[in-house]
DNA sequence: CCCGTAATTCATCACCTGATGAATTAAAAG
DNA sequence: CTTTTAATTCATCAGGTGATGAATTACGGG
């Protein structure tokens, strides 16, 4: 397979023009008058690389570049390349909040509100942060475990809370859930498969609950004591 | 431009590695001894950090030291950072193979046959090549959109060979497929979600199938045309 | 035995990276 | 108006990165 992505991206902006970088040539040196927002810029460009190229793929000097601002002003408001990651990718909910009617419901009925729930995470504005968490977690092996603990504690024990059977086969259970929402959100929102990326939230809903369904309480296909 | 000059890099080992590194200190400059495999031990140890830290997280210097070998080494082999990523993750197996008996079988029996023919590749040897095909593909958007073309010329359009249905229906049923496996892989190899990560294939295979089935051949609650 | 060829290391180059401290300027507080 | 505080840039530092070309050494074919 022939990468075409040798050249390091100078800055090489794709011309899209997000973002308009105001400070040109003529820099002069003190505070600027008017609007005080760099900041603000900083974070969303920084949003946007770290989805578009990852972690690692993204440098300080490029988020600056590219937002118009010196190298030295993002140290001045975040202690580092890591604590911008952090809150440019924090994602503005709560899991408590947006599971919150997926603990409520009997378990037979969860299944098209977890898929809700997600779509609704996903197609809200924190998409770009959500795009760069995957990207950048995945990345490495390290932020994996980060990421593995984040889904077991907080999201799968949420959604797997009241189902009934043995403790193996409810987190087996809580796993497949997890593996088809996750293709889900890696096809639809990051790997952007058509048709399925411009499909209409409901659709989706319709086409994958009842999988997940299955998952939660259906039954598994004379499924009972694993051999493990 | 001023150039700081400053070359003391005293290589300091981490020391803890596998692949023991044995050109150790007495480094002779001309060719060794006994054994010429070092353009193997670099491929391995480039699929082995390839898939802990990703493309940009893994530097042609840390491969040449973990592999015990001179920097140069690694251009002398391979052209460069670009063609020793494509080798490293060069899948040794071809789709058509590996997907052979699935295009031969009638769909309504695919969907085992699908998930047998993954769980057969990702627990061969291929595997840490898969793992950083993965992690180095969706570290950035540009290798993304490789893989959406790979999996969808390649992977979906065989999977789907000889379904019936309107064009548009075929291609979303293809993705839909697509959101399952790629969601099994990610969890169950990449993440390693427990107790997922180790069940036995052959249970995966019970658990996974039926739901893959669905999206092939099965009814997809009241949909005919979609809206867009 | 000799010589071409391949394996290996060294010394660099040019550039990029994250980070820091000081200097300059404007706004906000008193 | 004056003082304090915050925003901004500049000049660096120390080190890492991919890449190259030459020098040294061994293996293999003749």
């Amino acid at each position: 397979m022939t990468l075409p992505e040798g050249a390091h991206a100078r800055d090489s902006l794709p011309a899209g023009d997000p973002l308009p970088a105001r400070g040109s040539m003529t820099a002069k040196r003190g505070r600027r008058g008017g609007s005080t927002a760099s900041r603000d810029r900083i974070l969303d460009t920084a949003r946007r690389l770290f989805a578009e190229h990852g972690f690692e793929g993204t440098s300080l000097r490029q988020v600056a570049r590219t937002a118009g601002v010196d190298p030295a002003m993002v140290h001045h408001f975040f202690r580092g390349k890591d604590e911008l990651f952090a809150l440019s990718v924090e994602i503005p909910a709560d899991p408590d909040e947006v599971l919150a009617d997926v603990s409520a419901a009997r378990p037979e009925l969860r299944a098209e509100l977890i898929v809700r729930a997600v779509l609704r995470l996903w197609e809200s504005p924190a998409q770009p942060s959500l795009v760069a968490f995957l990207r950048g977690t995945l990345g490495s092996k390290a932020k994996t475990a980060l990421l593995r603990e984040l889904v077991t504690r907080t999201v799968i024990s949420r959604i797997m809370a009241g189902v009934q059977g043995p403790p193996r086969d409810v987190a087996l259970r809580g796993d497949l859930v997890a593996t088809q929402m996750v293709g889900l959100m890696m096809v639809r929102y990051v790997v952007r498969l058509e048709p399925l990326a411009s499909a209409e939230p409901e659709d989706v809903v319709r086409l994958v609950a009842p999988n997940v369904q299955r998952y939660l309480t259906g039954g598994l296909a004379g499924f009972g004591q694993p051999a493990g």
